[in-house]
DNA sequence: TTGTATAATGCAACCGGTTGCATTGTTCTG
DNA sequence: CAGAACAATGCAACCGGTTGCATTATACAA
């Protein structure tokens, strides 16, 4: 038995070491200031007695708390498959953060409050802030750039305010999305969009109007819906776009979890995906891969999403560089279009 | 432009409120030491000055962090819907920490290193775990036992050792599946498990021969087939069970996501579900009823669970008593059986 | 040899709270 | 009215690190 009581603090080692705190703790550190024998002789003596430092007393003395927050709001007060996307994006979140020695924090907000902010960076609980709030997000953005919060944000940024974002390019993903129904020799081809009023949805919605006129086509506004990314919207949607338009061979929608609603509609009205109706998604999630029949989408590179997020945002920390990255978006072919 | 600067530490607000700087802290914290009027002039003081108390300050004082590491192991190096189980149960948990005045900290580890639980509890980063964590757990909660760590884990309890744990009831999962298959006059019913050494397995099946025998059968090995959760698991085992008995006419699958898997290759094959062969899924993750057909499955109560093991945990922390809790399922029947 | 860079280490204050104990002022009891 | 009990507040130490500014020792130049 070893008695590893006791060796908790640097005063412990110091005593160990017949130095001084201030020595074990540069020491530590790696300060070139002290000798390198001293500095081996002490970093042996830590990893023998396996000391760990104290976070929050080098957080209290540091006034930073090497943690982030990931704020995100769960649209039905738990997470479910419309929480997917930001749920996944965690994933690259939390290794990204890991990577650089920050910790991530998981906070859950109130759309309509803005004042959580506060209650994490005022009491020094977190360094800054990653924002995938869907809803109201743009408020959120608004709020945390008048309080001068540091943040990145999921979504192109809000042009008249700066501040750090990473955002699928989603005029490319539109884009790809129609050319392909187009190749494939669809006529009429339906848009299913998420909230017109995000900016996101206005930019595929760019990609879709680019590819038609590219084929001299132009907008037929029977073929447009919109939706709010949860699966009954989908649905409502896609029956809305089957009564303006019952002649329609394909749809584009904004977001998977839609897209699989809307594929459900399409077959109770006796429509086959993809014979009589094709249909393109968005995110591909990892149930894009497993529904029936699989679903064509436009991925988003989420690991790398998510390794942006956090790298940007370390760095905008560090340097106070503002950056909006875009990244680029693939189309996955499978059976539904 | 109300001057909010400067006022940021409790001294502050003393130096105002013409008192010192014990007397603040113990009005904030409600302390009865403190006169009625002097406690409401200080705390009208702090809030219209908006002070928010120094986090990492008091955690070094009260020597404990008032949050607790959500720890997880993701399949893929990412997130994906493998982990959605995991995913869900962490909304409820959020939920109850939050409730309860603690924040929660989400850590990734790798499932054959135990040595983590060191960096963060030793170095007050955090008061107790939350085990998640899929592949060996079991050499997780031994680790975590051995060194005294506060923590509850989902999951059966290791019965040979005292931990807290939250668990779904596992036994009655099993045969409330099995139970309505042989109801719906299903004569060869085949369990898909998944590893067969975790003691949740081993219950689901307990259930699934329990039923059996009541109604006077025996458990045909040929019916029997494991995976090990993942998506591409439950597709080689259903392909296995499909070669060893070719006349099965349901199978109950331990995991939604192998279960989806599983239809897909049952129609691969010709087969039809339900009318050929039923499916039976667990857990009713959000994408059971999202999948084509609908999936019949054994819902865990998702939000309850994760809100006990928030309340078990800290519940735990106050008062050391160890809880070992098992919440009833229910089956939900859809269209897959 | 004396003076002066230079390298290595220690002292003590500070980060912003909490809390045991002493102190002061009041009220109650005998 | 003295003494005790009690309520309200202040003092100062402490939690465990970091860091500016001495201080000491060594080397090197004049």
């Amino acid at each position: 038995m070893m008695k590893k009581k006791s060796i908790k603090t640097i005063a412990d080692i110091a005593r160990l070491a017949g130095v001084s705190k201030s020595t074990v703790s540069r020491a530590l550190n790696d300060s070139p200031l002290i000798g390198d024998e001293t500095k081996e002789r002490i970093r042996a003596l830590a990893r023998q007695h396996n000391f760990r430092i104290n976070v929050p007393a080098r957080q209290l003395s540091l006034r930073q708390s090497h943690t982030i927050a990931f704020v995100t709001h769960a649209f039905h007060k738990e997470f479910s498959v419309a929480d997917l996307f930001g749920l996944e994006i965690m994933g690259g979140v939390s290794n990204g953060l890991s990577a650089n020695g920050y910790d991530m924090l998981v906070v859950h907000v109130n759309p309509r409050e803005t004042e959580w902010a506060h209650n994490y960076l005022d009491t020094g609980r977190v360094d800054g802030f990653i924002l995938m709030t869907s809803t109201r997000k743009s408020d959120h953005i608004q709020a945390l750039v008048e309080m001068g919060a540091p943040f990145i944000a999921w979504g192109p940024p809000k042009p008249d305010l700066s501040h750090c974002s990473v955002t699928g390019d989603n005029v490319s993903g539109g884009k790809l999305a129609t050319e392909h129904l187009i190749r494939s020799g669809r006529r009429r081809i339906a848009f299913l969009g998420g909230p017109p009023e995000e900016l996101e949805i206005q930019h595929r919605f760019q990609g879709y109007e680019m590819a038609l006129q590219a084929v001299g086509k132009s907008i037929d506004s029977a073929l447009l819906a919109h939706g709010d990314f949860t699966d009954t919207s989908g649905a409502v949607a896609m029956r809305n776009l089957l009564e303006q338009a019952p002649n329609l061979d394909a749809v584009f929608v904004n977001s998977d979890l839609m897209a699989i609603e809307a594929m459900k509609v399409i077959r109770e009205q006796g429509r086959r995906v993809p014979e009589d109706i094709a249909v393109v998604g968005y995110d591909d999630l990892s149930i894009a891969a497993h529904c029936n029949p699989p679903l064509t989408t436009i991925r988003q590179n989420i690991p790398l999403a998510g390794r942006l997020l956090a790298q940007n945002l370390l760095q905008y920390l560090q340097t106070g560089v503002v950056t909006n990255t875009s990244i680029p978006v693939e189309l996955i072919v499978r059976r539904s279009a």
